[in-house]
DNA sequence: ATCTATTAATAAGA
DNA sequence: TTCTTATTAATAGAT
């Protein structure tokens, strides 16, 4: 909401996410405890970041109540005791998160190179396709920049190299101006100064 | 927010009141949602109307999962040990599970992230970029195949149908035969055939 | 619900 | 983290 709109994605910036996830989670507080003031609520947020941090508020100082509520409302929706929910709870987690490692697992293969690919549909295999083609770029873009500067330090050679140069030139020319006086047969000189250096190439 | 500030204290009108509390709850559950897709963060919000209507948002679509971990956290920080010895076993499962889970998302995010990139030399670089490369044309050759199937298929409908085009053009000759030597007006027939497909396109 | 004049939130940059 | 400021987003009040 400020200086440009925001994409609805995953900041991939590790710092603007960090700066962001703490201004929005303030400002989600904020609101939470504003609306419960206005109108008379009561509201509990619980905010788990990727690092397994977690931070909370719960308008009436009360979220283990608060939960019991939720629990109470959605046990009922479901016909289901809150204890068997409980586990039932923990168990659908475990298995969530048994999915969530067969996922890693894959992404891990995907990395070193096995053939996961037979197996995959062609709306994932275009997916994957974009994912590494932006991988390619970020490592391209990475590339220029480390071959800019090794650029930059070899001009600064070529530049230092051309003033020698010029320095051997003036003093073979003296040479010679003495050799001539002194009646011996003429050394042929080049025509151009010995350049030490060669045109820039392109290198991308 | 609009047309004169609002006071931070309970809203004395009803209808006003009620009205506030559902625009606000909507804006709350979309910034917690935001929050959640911009910074990868996991939350749960639950909003008790005063009277006692349960709304709630979990972004990762389990509540229970998230309050078991706000459980967890809580626990901890109290030296609070009161679960049941019945989950105590899954619980450090889930523990567990987590911890593979970070180990997993560290070494994803190491790989895809900038972290790497920026410690690698210019030939590490290009042999991860010519790596990824040669994946990303194991997939295009794979999404090619699949394609040419598809093609393939398309060409024996193709074929079908063309034949059946013949067929039918073969039977309105024939009408129109008749037609013609029962001496009324004489409909008029396209030039062409009316073929049914068209042009290939090139997918590649 | 829908419409806007305003206020609030916040992205980007220090 | 915290401040500032240019912009966008949320929403109070009216319809």
């Amino acid at each position: 909401m400020a200086r440009g709109k925001v994409q609805m994605r995953r900041i991939e910036n590790p710092v603007h996410r960090q700066v962001t996830f703490c201004k929005r989670r303030m400002g989600l507080l904020k609101k939470a405890k504003e609306l419960s003031v206005l109108c008379d609520a009561n509201i509990g947020v619980i905010v788990a970041s990727p690092h397994g941090k977690i931070y909370d508020l719960a308008t009436n100082g009360n979220m283990q109540g608060l939960i019991e509520r939720y629990r109470r409302t959605y046990s009922e929706m479901h016909g289901v005791s809150s204890e068997e929910n409980k586990t039932q709870a923990i168990q659908e987690e475990v298995l969530a998160l048994t999915h969530e490692i067969d996922l890693f697992q894959k992404g891990l293969r995907y990395m070193h190179g096995e053939n996961v690919i037979n197996h995959m549909n062609l709306g994932e295999l275009q997916a994957l396709e974009n994912n590494l083609e932006m991988w390619v770029n970020n490592i391209r873009s990475k590339k220029m920049q480390i071959m800019s500067k090794e650029i930059e330090v070899l001009r600064y050679k070529e530049g230092i190299l051309q003033a020698a140069n010029g320095i051997l030139q003036e003093r073979i020319m003296e040479q010679n101006g003495i050799l001539n006086f002194s009646g011996t047969t003429m050394v042929p000189q080049p025509q151009a100064p010995f350049y030490l250096t060669m045109e820039s190439n392109c290198y991308f």
